[in-house]
DNA sequence: CGGCTGCAACCA
DNA sequence: TGGTTGCAGCCG
């Protein structure tokens, strides 16, 4: 079975008329790649029906005139996969949102990322398209937006989310340790509500640190010039039976970050990242009844020892033979930490499979 | 959990 | 010959 992938187009505040957003008498959002509908799209019909561009013809035709071959479209389309939705940025090569849900069901399963390839994402035009080659001895790591391990349901799902459409160049230390644990966070808030959406993505801002006027500056990377963002964000929504219970909505820099700091150090409003990236994240949520995340929630991210054990029963769990078992588990006194009682149960467990599965493997050998 | 690299095997 | 692929081993 191949990864299914559908093209869809972006709706707005306005989702309810269709496909043409009208501001000003300026179309600005593109209907649709398909510009050979052009002409049908700037029909009337598909208009409000007390908009002042209709009391003037004129500026209808001059709009053909103008938008003879199509209206400019800039990454307004968005894709949808097996489990995850994204909008993609065709000049700098990445994603521009990339929304899931998560519930208690689609982060638990069998999907293995050793399975999965980061590899360009065929539904996106070859030439505006991200290459492993342009990650490939960057300096930056290639930093899922929608995390693999959100799609443990199914693998296809998962590999779906290795597609370069989903990925941005990201700092190793940040993508492996910080931001990691942020996701890890993300997936436990399903132990805690029925449903969480979650929207990640880059976002440019300038540097503040310099004197005089501020700047955006930002790497590129490899042949392809894709672009290094300066901070990836997260738009969280908690419900509790289909009710939004609470939002948060995160900046961090694309850089290292310690355990010294707390998630609650990146909060920024909803409104101020909206602006900073040109999003309207959940323009039909009713913010109303909706509290901010971090009070309806810890916000909690592991501490250093727990994220250490945690990466030690990963790696119990990963381990294929004796020798990684052993290795994992001895990092344990290494770093002078103490199991709990779920990693020695694991532990024994583990190592009764792994004898067996040598024992099987030695009487194979035996029988060639 | 999140990643990277090198190398051997394979194929057109 | 160059390009892809799978695997082992490494890191935080």
């Amino acid at each position: 079975m191949s990864t299914t992938f559908i093209r869809g187009f972006a709706s707005g505040t306005f989702a309810s008329m269709a496909c043409v957003y009208v501001y000003n008498t300026r179309v600005f959002k593109t209907p649709s790649s398909d510009n050979r509908r052009l002409d049908e799209e700037l029909k009337p019909r598909i208009l409000p029906a007390d908009h002042p561009m209709l009391e003037d013809v004129n500026k209808l035709e001059t709009q053909r005139r103008i938008l003879k071959y199509g209206i400019p479209d800039r990454g307004q389309e968005y894709y949808i996969y097996d489990n995850h939705v994204l909008a993609y940025d065709q000049a700098k090569k990445i994603p521009i949102w990339v929304a899931e849900h998560l519930n208690a069901q689609n982060v638990k399963g069998s999907a293995n990322r050793k399975h999965s390839k980061f590899k360009p994402d065929p539904s996106v035009n070859g030439r505006f398209n991200a290459e492993n080659d342009d990650y490939f001895k960057s300096g930056w790591s290639r930093g899922h937006m929608s995390p693999a391990g959100n799609h443990k349901f199914n693998q296809e799902a998962m590999n779906a989310s290795f597609f370069l459409s989903n990925v941005v160049p990201q700092n190793f230390e940040n993508n492996s340790g910080f931001w990691n644990r942020f996701e890890i966070y993300c997936r436990n808030l399903t132990k805690k509500f029925t449903d969480v959406r979650v929207i990640t993505g880059p976002v440019f801002l300038p540097d503040l640190e310099e004197d005089g006027p501020a700047i955006v500056k930002y790497p590129v990377i490899g042949k392809g010039q894709v672009a290094v963002p300066t901070h990836l964000y997260k738009v969280v929504l908690a419900e509790l039976d289909g009710k939004p219970i609470a939002l948060g909505a995160f900046v961090v820099p694309n850089k290292p970050i310690g355990f010294d700091k707390k998630l609650t150090d990146f909060i920024v409003p909803l409104e101020t990242l909206e602006e900073k990236t040109g999003v309207e994240f959940l323009p039909k949520l009713n913010l109303s009844n909706v509290k901010p995340l971090c009070q309806v929630d810890s916000c909690h991210l592991k501490t250093k020892d727990e994220f250490e054990l945690h990466i030690i029963t990963r790696q119990l769990n990963r381990a294929e033979n004796l020798d990684q078992l052993y290795k994992a588990y001895s990092k344990l006194e290494k770093k002078n930490l103490k199991p709990d009682q779920y990693m020695i149960e694991l532990f024994t467990k583990k190592e009764m499979e792994l004898k067996e599965k040598q024992l099987l493997g030695e009487r194979e050998k035996k029988e060639l």
